[in-house]
RNA sequence: CGGGGAGUGGCGCAGCCCGGUAGCGCAUUCGCUUUGGGAGCGAAGGGUCGCAGGUUCAAAUCCUGUCUCCCCGACCA
């Protein structure tokens, strides 16, 4: 009897539930905020519009990071490091990039304050020559370094990723999805041949795609942004789109095909087997902090934050139950087993043996925090050999024998990370849509909302049209189409070869 | 930058309309009882009420200015 129905809902646990199923529907938002804050994520920091990642949202970002290193590396590339100064004259070389980032760049124009009556001023005799602008992004100082190390066909490729922070001076934030700084790679590559720059633009944005499904769980649509859409420099963009719950789509990374743009504008050529003086290719690609609201946006739900098992910091906690000194003693030492046991096998486990919560307090707060499994055990586990395994995704309950539990506990460790992506997997594919008419794609979006195929007469001017009148905007132009086949643009009626997707994004 | 809301112990809020020297819940510390779904009782500590002016015998409260945060738009990863 008591393993079939080993705990009981309380009243107040059931208000709090309903509380906050509430408030999730009417205020996405809002909900976003609650778990970024019960998954002890990040909070605001005293500065506008930027904020403070606390030590959980930063052990996610280290896992995160750790994967994608890996995957950079296993493909050729290294990591360095630029300044976070850029002279304000390399900005304005590539005419399109200038355009891009000019609006919203952090300018540094003084170099000393000075003391003034119990403050501090900015002393206007420290005014700089140039001013320098805190990195958008670094291509432009990253070029002009390029040019100096390459002159031989020799010196290609390049393949360098940057880790570092960027100042975008946002007008509107939202922590995680749009901070004045935030935390990113960019990867930035110089190549010898306009198809070597190509394949390696879809290498990458490969990469992304693979570490959003395999890694996060988060299933994503490539494809190619239209020309309104493109990165400010680029002659293409690629991206990952993923849908969130509440029916809005984000961009989670971008892989840019820059041309010789950038070569052309900081002067980067190189001397070819042929003799010949050519310009450089060049890609550029990046995903952020960002990601980390792409994960709570697709995985959570009401009793918090859920993580899948690849990223979480902690895979497994063990959380003792007992009421005297004794059976304390019995359980913690029952306990210290399960921890070696599954630390031998490389699971990520804490003992939660903190004396001043109680059971039910830790169980909640775990969940809150998105770790994938939970095992609770009392004096009776320990008699009878027994553990309660706690998966976080379905929040399902089961007694399992003590005996070989390292290895059931890999395996569902593994069923969670796959059963995370098929679920969302599902509920983006029941918020995709397909449609003929401008009618129907209105009333879809207004009502469903999500991911919406239409087609599309390529125009700068169409696109505009429907974003003005609807919210929506072009998300991509996906490779692997399967709403495909000719028909008509819903708005002009001109033909279109493939329909391309739609949504209101984040 | 436009529209709306809000800044009061660590967190969440009440008090403001109608000025009189700050209160509640959670958290913290100590004690006892507890521990299988966010424990109970008792006691204690902690706040120049965002900031700067003004009105007044007296300002959290009224007036002016200013800064910040949240939500909705325009911009964007």
């Amino acid at each position: 009897m008591f393993n079939c129905v080993p705990f009981q809902l309380n009243d107040q646990l059931i208000t709090d539930m309903a509380q906050r199923i509430t408030s999730r529907s009417t205020d996405y938002s809002q909900w976003y905020l609650d778990i970024v804050k019960e998954a002890q994520l990040a909070e605001h920091s005293p500065v506008r519009g930027c904020m403070v990642i606390k030590p959980n949202g930063m052990a996610l970002w280290e896992n995160m990071r750790e994967a994608l290193d890996t995957m950079f590396k296993d493909t050729g590339h290294q990591n360095a490091y630029f300044p976070l100064f850029i002279p304000k004259s390399f900005l304005s070389k590539e005419a399109q990039h200038v355009e891009g980032f000019a609006k919203e760049c952090a300018v540094i124009t003084h170099s000393r304050l000075k003391a003034v009556d119990g403050g501090v001023e900015v002393d206007p005799d420290s005014k700089l020559e140039e001013e320098l602008i805190v990195r958008p992004t670094s291509e432009t100082i990253i070029w002009d370094t390029y040019r100096t190390w390459i002159q031989s066909y020799r010196d290609l490729p390049i393949l360098i990723n940057q880790w570092a922070n960027v100042v975008r001076w946002e007008m509107r934030t939202r922590l995680f999805l749009r901070t004045m700084e935030f935390l990113w790679q960019e990867g930035h590559t110089a190549h010898a041949t306009k198809q070597e720059a190509e394949e390696e633009t879809l290498r990458m944005l490969e990469v992304y795609r693979s570490f959003a499904e395999d890694f996060m769980a988060m299933p994503v649509i490539t494809g190619v942004k239209t020309e309104s859409e493109r990165f400010a420099g680029a002659e293409e963009t690629y991206c990952i789109e993923a849908l969130m719950q509440d029916g809005k789509a984000l961009q989670a990374g971008t892989s840019h095909f820059l041309g010789q743009n950038f070569a052309k504008a900081f002067d980067v050529k190189f001397q070819d087997k042929d003799g010949d003086h050519k310009l450089v290719w060049a890609t550029s690609w990046g995903v952020s902090t960002r990601l980390i609201g792409g994960l709570i946006m697709t995985h959570s739900d009401d009793n918090g934050l859920v993580i899948p098992p690849k990223l979480a910091p902690v895979q497994v906690v063990v959380v003792p139950i007992y009421r005297k000194d004794d059976e304390k003693e019995r359980v913690l030492t029952y306990g210290d087993t399960i921890v070696d046991e599954l630390k031998s096998m490389g699971v990520r486990v804490r003992l939660d043996d903190r004396d001043n919560y109680k059971p039910g307090y830790k169980f909640a707060e775990h969940e809150a925090a998105g770790i994938p499994l939970r095992i609770a055990i009392g004096p009776r586990d320990e008699q009878n050999q027994n553990v309660e395994l706690a998966r976080r995704d379905t929040l399902e309950k089961s007694i399992q024998q003590r005996e070989g539990l390292g290895e059931r506990v890999k395996l569902l460790l593994d069923t969670i990370q796959s059963d995370l992506f098929e679920s969302a997997k599902q509920r983006r594919d029941e918020q995709t849509s397909a449609v003929d008419t401008y009618e129907e794609f209105k009333r879809v979006l207004e009502k469903k909302g999500g991911f919406i195929y239409a087609h599309w007469d390529g125009t700068s001017e169409t696109e505009e049209q429907i974003k003005q009148e609807t919210k929506a905007t072009i998300r991509c132009i996906p490779f692997h189409n399967t709403n495909s086949g000719e028909g008509a643009c819903i708005v002009s009626g001109k033909p279109s070869k493939q329909r391309v997707l739609f949504a209101k994004a984040y």
